[in-house]
DNA sequence: ATTAATTTTTAGTCTTGACTAAAAATATGT
DNA sequence: ACATATTTTTAGTCAAGACTAAAAATTAAT
């Protein structure tokens, strides 16, 4: 059994494995968590010292097999616990994190697993991403940045890169949701903004936009 | 803000009052809270500085008011999550506990709202405890132990004063549940055990089990 | 009313998880 | 390649919350 703050060093780690390939450096982590490096490498330490890590000093961090599975299952939690929050309880998706970040440190597996079958078996969160299933595996979707697609282009939003209040807040603004088809009318070379075409309506789309906004391109 | 600790001392506290009228006593806590009388000590003192409690050395603690609202809110938590793991999630009433003590440490007031009026404004848990309102008032009725009803009084079943896992399951096995009609039947003066009628049938429970089940008396 | 028994508090220690400052290792720039 | 800059680790503290053992206060008993 982890402690909630192994817990939230598993995860960062987690999500932070994709962008360093060959150990996470404990800089890295600490800005994360907003914490500091020194006390990132205590918290390493007990954590190799339970197999969750593998680390050798000053070569940064990966998980382990294990640390994977139990990171894997924290994310499952927390998403879980978001597509709860917003489909049932009227939680909007720019409001779910915080409480979200809460609620995966429960220890039930009865708990989540009524919570899944519960909301019917979810496949993504309310920001898109995949949930992971029981043993800790995710469902791959090609999708593509927004601002990589070509003139005449047409998709479907299914997820965000950033995913902060002030911008998921400017997409219900803009109507912009995950399962909206937009097709891309224009692109400017200048300043890589976009025109698209939404629900048959025409809008202007920055570059900083379109590249936190995920498209799975139809063909 | 108050820790998980110091919650569950304000909970313990809380539900200790009623047999503690004139201060509870440092070791009355510790036993509920399975810890040392000096660590309740420790305790005590920290949350007298805040206002939770007042005390006075060797003479016992008492919740003031504001440590009152907020242990009412506590409990609130506590008791709707039972609500929405029995009547969402399928927990039976003896699994729910756990889960909820940990549940009842979340901190959002929204959260807890939308879940109030998700699971349609419930009274009373799983267990037949009032849940508090937001103002931390609960809503009391006039309930007597099945042992104190007198030969041919009938009632309907309202709540249990022990809710080990063990009485509760035993209720289960028996069919006894919050809202059964129960009439006595005969009383034996020798141990105190009684007969009773429910669900037109007959079954004979000991003074045990009279003294742990509460009966709203119909007239 | 003293003594004895019990309860409560104090004093000091331990663990977890954080911090700062300094030392050690690695990376970078010319 | 070597000096400098950056990153990472070590060493030593600190606060929260628990513990043990001893001291102090209260309660009970004769």
């Amino acid at each position: 059994m982890f402690s909630q703050s192994e817990e939230n060093y598993i995860k960062t780690m987690y999500h932070l494995a994709a962008d360093y390939k060959k150990g996470i450096s404990t800089n890295a982590i600490a800005k994360k968590l907003e914490t500091k490096a020194s006390s990132v490498t205590d918290m390493v330490k007990k954590l190799s010292e339970k197999n969750v890590v593998s680390y050798k000093k000053y070569q940064g961090v990966t998980l382990t097999d294990f640390g994977k599975k139990i990171a894997a299952n924290i994310v499952r939690k927390h998403r879980l616990w978001e597509v709860f929050l917003v489909d049932k309880l009227n939680f909007s998706w720019d409001e779910v994190h915080e409480v979200a970040e809460q609620l995966e440190h429960i220890k039930s597996p009865k708990l989540i697993n009524e919570l899944d079958a519960f909301l019917d078996y979810p496949k993504r969160d309310p920001h898109g991403d995949p949930i992971p299933d029981k043993e800790g595996n995710l469902q791959i979707i090609e999708k593509s940045l927004l601002s990589t697609l070509k003139k005449n282009e047409i998709g479907v939003c299914v997820g965000v890169d950033d995913s902060s209040s002030e911008f998921l807040r400017f997409l219900d603004k803009q109507e912009i949701a995950l399962g909206k088809q937009i097709k891309v009318l224009e692109k400017e070379p200048f300043d890589g903004s976009l025109v698209i075409e939404m629900d048959e309506k025409t809008l202007t789309v920055s570059n900083k936009i379109a590249s936190n906004l995920y498209i799975q391109k139809s063909r």
